[in-house]
DNA sequence: CTAAAGCCTCACGTTGACGTGAGGGTCAAG
DNA sequence: CTTGACCCTCACGTCAACGTGAGGCTTTAG
């Protein structure tokens, strides 16, 4: 499929995908006329590479990961120890600002006169 | 209390708390010399401004929460349903951030080959 | 009295993930 | 065969939350 559907598809702008494949993220097939062509599974990486950016991964964090994932968020190859540090970095990381989004969460909670509710979201 | 002091017991750099109060989300008073003087209130102030921030939400968005946030993270002042509704949208913008952090740590465990655990964090 | 901290106000630099044209090919439809 | 609709590659612009000097007061320690 051509960039303008899987824009439509994933959500990301056309701009976005460009900038993923610039970062080496995404390696779309060209097509005899430049333009670029993407197989279905780019759609589900899209996916990935959103839920990981809006983790507050930046993007060569998230070029480490990628090449680790098949199909649905397998656990794969690369029995590198480095990069499992890394990734336990960052999964600490992610940990903290989970409790920093729920500590928030409960500060707004208590303006809107919410009930503390355990929320299990 | 001067800056630097302030500085050393909230974390934040004294760049950032000149630029907290650029933002409006502090207002030290001065003295005779021109240097800011807090209170003992700032530093909780600080503590919420950085909860917020690192929760995802701009200065504006805090600017417009402090000042109905007094003592520590109690409800207040403001009747104003349109302020509780852009509250209650910010909620709804964190909620979705702890979802996608959630998920995020997810592929990161599934890549570690950390067992899906129940983690209470 | 004299350093050495510490503080002040500009004001430009940085980083990440894109936005936004400029200028120009490609392709199915009428 | 000419519109549009899409696509391409530069390449500069943006926005937030600070970082980082430059140049110059003030206050504290000895």
């Amino acid at each position: 499929m051509k960039i303008g559907e899987l824009s439509r598809r994933t959500g990301a702008s056309i701009r976005a995908l460009r900038y993923y494949e610039e970062q080496g993220l995404l390696s779309p097939e060209r097509l005899p006329s430049g333009y670029r062509d993407y197989d279905e599974r780019s759609v589900a990486t899209v996916a990935r590479i959103r839920v990981l950016l809006s983790a507050g991964l930046n993007s060569t964090a998230i070029a480490e990961i990628l090449p680790n994932v098949v199909d649905d968020s397998v656990v794969l190859t690369g029995r590198c120890p480095e990069l499992r540090d890394g990734l336990a970095v960052e999964r600490a990381r992610i940990t903290e600002r989970i409790e920093a989004l729920v500590a928030a969460r409960a500060i707004l909670d208590s303006l809107i006169g919410r009930p503390l509710v355990i929320d299990p979201a």
